[in-house]
DNA sequence: CTTTACGCCTGACGGC
DNA sequence: TGCCGTCAGGCGTAAA
């Protein structure tokens, strides 16, 4: 289930591969994954030279002259990166074969992820507009988290998870920078104070740059194949820990639903 | 406006 | 052994 710093492994990962290489063409095997997968892609992407490859929040866009291919990797995609042809898979959806014999292929069971066509600049698209701040980048802020969580009610985890809020932190991340953070995942978002929001957009940084860190040694060779992404479990604080001894204080880790979503804390060092 | 529920989809897992 | 129910989860959308 790729999180941002997943995400920003692959991106780091297959960008000196396909960067100022030619799409040759493009192997549609599925029609549909989150939604219909343009049937003319091929058209469009062929021939073309990949200029550069970015991240914003967990889309990766891939830039032409013409467009940007957009693919997200949902909750169970990855991609795998060959050399030559090898036979497809299960769930292998789609490859992305470029002039040098270099492929990228897209497995995705769940098909939550998509594959889509922009045109124009892409920012303007619908699905990336409305997005907050990039984590990692100096737009996030204490001040920013505190002025948007003005006024709601709604419980901080859930608060941050919303990609209006900040982009980026999924249901694993948000546990653990909130644990960082010292903040109980059920405190309204409009009753947390600037300096603890400060504490808290320091702590989402902290956590997804450390993930990062760990995925470029653990996912360093997508020359083979398997980019796919791991969970950097070995790291995690309290995710997924129920009943285990908190790290900090040795309280047994709670888990609590908060909009439907398993979160973890603990509840003496978390307030 | 905010908040909540749901659907998409498959694999893993537990109970029988 | 197999069948069935449940859960997981990003994120858009509908509904409250």
């Amino acid at each position: 289930m790729p999180e941002l710093p997943e995400v920003e492994t692959i991106r780091r990962g297959i960008e000196p591969f396909i960067v100022n290489n030619r799409v040759c063409r493009v192997l549609l095997r599925t029609p549909k994954l989150r939604w219909p997968v343009p049937a003319d892609l091929d058209r469009r992407l062929g021939g073309q030279v990949v200029q550069r490859v970015e991240r914003r929040a967990k889309y990766l866009l891939l830039r032409t002259a013409v467009g940007t291919l957009l693919i997200h990797l949902g909750m169970s995609g990855y991609l795998r990166t060959l050399q030559g042809d090898q036979p497809p898979g299960k769930h292998d959806h789609a490859d992305i074969l470029f002039d040098d014999g270099f492929c990228l292929r897209l497995n995705d069971a769940r098909r939550f992820g998509a594959l889509l066509w922009l045109e124009g600049d892409p920012q303007r698209h619908p699905l990336l507009a409305g997005l907050g701040p990039e984590p990692l980048s100096a737009e996030l802020s204490g001040e920013v988290l505190f002025k948007k969580g003005r006024g709601r009610r709604l419980a901080v985890k859930s608060f941050i998870m919303d990609s209006r809020i900040v982009v980026g932190v999924g249901n694993i991340y948000a546990s653990e920078a909130l644990f960082v953070a010292g903040i109980d995942p059920s405190r309204a978002a409009g009753r947390i104070s600037r300096q603890r929001y400060r504490r808290l957009a320091a702590a989402i940084r902290e956590v997804l740059q450390r993930a990062i860190a760990a995925g470029g040694t653990t996912l360093r060779d997508f020359s083979d194949q398997q980019g796919r992404p791991g969970y950097f479990a070995q790291q995690l604080q309290v995710y997924g820990r129920a009943g285990e001894a908190c790290t900090v204080c040795g309280q047994p880790i709670v888990k609590i639903i908060l909009g439907q979503r398993a979160s973890y804390f603990c509840s003496r060092c978390q307030n």
